[in-house]
RNA sequence: CGGGGCGUAGCUCAGCUUGGCAGAGCGUCUGGUUUGGGACCAGAAGGCCGUAGGUUCAAAUCCUAUCGCCCCGACCA
């Protein structure tokens, strides 16, 4: 048992935080509700952007940065979205520091402030009513990755920040189907990589307008489902219709030489990624990170007693290494400067991602939990008993399955397959816990049962309506995560109202 | 912003009710014995008791103010 980890059951808000801190992945900053992301944790985040980048720019789309501040004015040109973003943001309003009586003071008042923002929709607007002049210009097809500022009331590591780091696709569009297309082609980029990278399942499914982004006509969602039975959004994306483009005046002359309004979208996905693929995954011991995540994919505990020992271990142990990563890397990473007795060899130089020895003057059991806590998928114990039998010993992290393997039988290729097996089998293993908690309900009262007592989601007819949802969430705690079908040949009855309707959708309690 | 809790060693906290030498465990450092899942022994370092004011011979302890953090709500990727 981790010593350091409060269990799921006993506390689920701690463990999480146990968790983190237990892989050092995050610490408090000194400005309240603002994080730390440690290098553990930025590694993570460096890898889900080098993957979702690829899937991005095979989509089409190309990077660009625009400014952290943005002209207040900008926020009040569509009223939904101001009134969506105006309670929570940062606003610059000097420019200096002055001596003043008690010590510095601020000086140099704006005339206009600006605000930190806290999506990019309004400059991004403004920018492409510039570039835009003709069908030619369109698609227009840009992603950013920043960060952005939200000032929440009440935060939580990953889940929820005042900053946060993100990516922000926007798009500009000639017609409304296009920028459809874009929209829900983007969900299904997103699907794809929560499933296969994150080996997160999601339900994917369009928001009800007391859900949507404050501007947008539509937005949909992917829904994951964590371990305590609450949802987590971990991706968005919006269709704008011409909200945006009319407020900033983003207009192309047609095909048919008439003037219009751009139809746009955008769409993101955040750090809070990543806790989500903590609360998915990680186990009282501590954190699980899926294979293709892992900035560390083995980490090898060489055992040893006295000089001799330590010695025919370690060549051994080079041969191991040699075999998963090949001999020119072991020779290159001899020539590297190494943290604290923990060498680095690049299994794959393209990802960045490693083995590492853990040659730490420590106890094996010692470095067995370090390794464990951080999530690392594989890890190898290389002792005498293992050089006399030509074997390693592999122990997997997912379920702790623990089995001797000839040196003979080591390879890159041996590795790749390891990896993938257990990249599969979290994703199985999320998947049916996912389904496992997935629950259809037929009436109002059923519904309220499941929440109460064993959350996860609840499948049911409703018809979205602002005021009957703001009820069941005041009853519940829970809201409609995403309306999964609207089929017209496939009506029910709605659980609260009793109407007909076609929405089928998944209710539950959120982060 | 409302309700509750808490600020004491790097961390977790005891001490406060009833004022009287600043404490424990863990961690860190040193030396030794150890090493196949969180070792043991011996020694050491480490403090403006959140901050400011007040009461008192005397304040971590009582009073006042203030700042900050955590939990529960409202707001949210």
């Amino acid at each position: 048992m981790a010593k350091n980890i409060k269990s799921r059951k006993d506390d689920y808000a701690q463990w999480y935080l146990d968790v983190i801190k237990a892989a050092q992945l995050a610490d408090y900053a000194p400005v309240k509700g603002c994080m730390v992301i440690r290098p553990e944790g930025y590694a993570i985040w460096e890898a889900i952007q080098r993957d979702l980048d690829r899937r991005f720019k095979e989509t089409g789309h190309v990077n660009a940065y625009f400014p952290l501040l943005i002209p207040q004015s900008f926020l009040a040109k569509e009223a939904e979205h101001v009134e969506g973003f105006a309670m929570e943001c940062a606003v610059v309003t000097h420019s200096k520091l002055e001596k003043g009586e008690k010590g510095l003071v601020p000086g140099g008042k704006l005339e206009e402030p600006l605000i930190v923002r806290p999506t990019s929709e309004t400059v991004i607007g403004y920018m492409y009513s510039q570039w835009v002049q003709s069908y030619r210009d369109l698609p227009l097809l840009i992603n950013q990755w920043c960060n952005v500022m939200r000032w929440e009331l009440r935060t939580r590591l990953f889940l929820r920040t005042a900053e946060f780091l993100w990516q922000e696709g926007h798009t500009a569009h000639e017609t409304a189907a296009e920028a459809q297309a874009e929209t829900l082609r983007m969900l299904d980029v997103y699907t794809d990589f929560a499933e296969k990278f994150l080996a997160i399942p999601v339900v994917k499914g369009r928001k009800t307008d007391a859900e949507k982004f404050p501007g947008a006509d539509a937005t949909y969602t992917i829904e994951g489902l964590m371990q305590d039975g609450k949802a987590l959004q971990c991706g968005t994306t919006h269709f704008m219709a011409q909200n945006f483009s009319r407020a900033f005046d983003i207009k192309f002359l047609g095909r048919d030489q008439k003037t219009e309004f751009a139809y746009t979208t955008s769409w993101g996905v955040s750090t809070r990624l990543i806790g989500a693929m903590i609360m998915a995954h990680s186990d009282d011991e501590g954190l699980v990170i899926p294979p293709a995540a892992a900035p560390t994919l083995v980490a090898i505990v060489p055992i040893f007693k006295s000089d001799d020992e330590r010695n025919t271990v370690a060549d051994f142990t080079s041969k191991v290494v040699a075999a998963l990563t090949g001999a020119e890397e072991v020779a290159a990473a001899a020539g590297r400067p190494s943290a604290d007795g923990i060498t680095s060899y690049f299994f794959d130089k393209s990802t960045g991602q490693k083995i590492v020895v853990d040659w730490r003057d420590a106890r094996p059991g010692d470095k067995q939990y370090h390794w464990e806590q951080r999530g690392v998928p594989l890890r190898i114990e290389i002792g005498p008993r293992d050089v006399a039998a030509g074997t390693v010993v592999l122990k997997r992290r997912l379920d702790r399955e623990k089995l001797s393997v000839p040196i003979g039988e080591l390879s890159g290729a041996w590795l790749r397959q390891k990896l993938e097996q257990i990249q599969a089998a979290m994703f199985q293993k999320a998947r049916e816990y996912r389904d496992q908690n997935t629950r259809d309900a037929g009436s109002y009262d059923e519904m309220k049962k499941i929440l109460a007592e064993q959350g996860g989601f609840v499948r049911a007819y409703f018809k979205p309506d602002r005021a009957s949802e703001a009820k069941i969430k005041e009853q519940t705690k829970a809201t409609v995560r995403c309306i999964i079908r609207e089929d017209p040949a496939q009506p029910g009855k709605c659980i609260y109202s009793g109407e007909t309707t076609n929405s089928l959708v998944l209710f539950a309690q959120a982060y």
